[in-house]
DNA sequence: AGATGGATAATTGCATGCAATCACATATTC
DNA sequence: GAATATGTGATTGCATGCAATTATCCATCT
């Protein structure tokens, strides 16, 4: 998933700026000061200021006219928008799944992912970690779709995106689990993998990517849901880089 | 279009290794030697490395695992991909402008665009110059449609394709100049901006989104031709990163 | 002759020094 | 008192030095 496998130092710096700005230790707005990393991830300035060119390119900062860099701000329409354009490159690479002919050993891979995630939905009840395997399997599932796309544009194009916060497949699940139709959502969203593989498996390249993209209103229709709670915000991910709408 | 105004010398070694790049002074395959570009471009190392991290980004170069970079060769598939893509991404926004009321002054501008694309297109005989304005005019009717969709997340995705070669709009115009049927392509591609601008006047945003889709089939339409030719190719501008399919 | 090993040259990744620019605070003037 | 000018401290952009890793070439061995 990490496209820079390459060792340490910068690769450190890349990861631990971006903790630090999905944490919400630098707020938005707020200036990146290289010194300031440099003594608080123990690299010198120039893997810092490594890290800061590729954090701007994922869009997590902005880069002043002035010189330097501030954490940049979300509003509700930059998230949609995220969540629309994966749900558009994620419609693309299903098209081209189902437009070749997948191996058997693709196919049974993607079969057995959805297996996984049928039996796990189908428990009685869920625990936490429950959710949290619920996570991977489906990161698994996105992943897998992606990958057999057979495409390194596409490929490329939707890892650059996973980087921006919020259009991870699995960015509202953790909290969507507290709601009561939690279970509800689970259910389409499977339903949405199941009749995606099919398409695939049926050579129906409009309707895997059309019900690609529909599976990708679900994390719309969460973040609505979390945006209008105090306390569901709180628990999600790099909350701290939403700008409300303030509705005077 | 550039996302970097700042000013000189990092932004320099972008714009010339790009440039030695795509005109093929460096090879595909071949390593890029940073010192060999201090050399040539006569900044220090420490802008060279940031110039080759950010066309690491843009996909011109890939990186080696034992560190370095090398430049990077497209298959016929690739281009078709980023072509693709593009017709996605612009598909989306023209999506966004249908589904949002263009101001007045928005919708005059493209209208003005559009008109002037009309009256070259209609000129009895074109010349070069023409083609090269048409180029820019067509590079201006999509660049309002991307900036019109009013979303900074799409605007920044096609701006990042817009870097990768053959995925701008124009890219295939000039060889396309030397066609037969060149005017016919002209009148199409002419008439589907025609329509895109109509659906998005008369929000429908589905078949303004369609369209675009469409329109960018073209430009497949004349990569396969370019690659049929090798007197076409050569005027194709990276022609050289383009590796042909080996019939044997 | 082909392959394997080792030494040397080259290249990269990182740290740091320096100069220029920018931000901020204080002082000054209207 | 408000706005502008000025000076100082902080921060960035760039160049370069150093160490470590990598590639290359040649000699040696099978």
């Amino acid at each position: 998933m990490e496209e820079t496998p390459r060792n340490s130092q910068t690769t450190r710096a890349i990861l631990q700026l971006r903790e630090l700005i999905l944490n919400g230790e630098l707020k938005p707005g707020e200036r990146v000061p290289e010194l300031g990393i440099v003594e608080r991830l123990g690299v010198s300035r120039t893997p810092v200021r490594l890290a800061l060119a590729r954090l701007q390119e994922e869009g997590l900062v902005d880069c002043l006219s002035t010189g330097g860099f501030v954490v940049r701000e979300f509003s509700e329409a930059d998230i949609i928008d995220a969540i629309d354009l994966r749900g558009a490159l994620e419609g693309m690479a299903a098209r081209r799944c189902a437009e070749r002919r997948l191996s058997r050993a693709d196919l049974a891979e993607v079969r057995d992912c959805l297996g996984s995630l049928d039996s796990l939905v189908r428990r009685p009840a869920l625990s936490m970690d429950d959710f949290s395997d619920y996570i991977r399997l489906n990161d698994r599932f996105h992943g897998l779709l992606v990958e057999l796309s057979n495409s390194p544009v596409i490929q490329r194009s939707i890892e650059r995106m996973l980087h921006m916060p919020f259009s991870q497949p699995g960015a509202f699940v953790l909290v969507q689990s507290e709601l009561p139709e939690s279970r509800e959502i689970l259910f389409i969203a499977q339903d949405h993998h199941r009749s995606i593989v099919e398409a695939i498996e049926a050579f129906e390249p409009g309707r895997a990517e059309m019900l690609a993209r529909e599976h990708s209103r679900l994390a719309r229709r969460n973040l609505q849901v979390v945006l209008k709670s105090q306390r569901h915000l709180q628990r999600l991910r790099g909350s701290s880089l939403i700008r409300l709408a303030e509705d005077a």
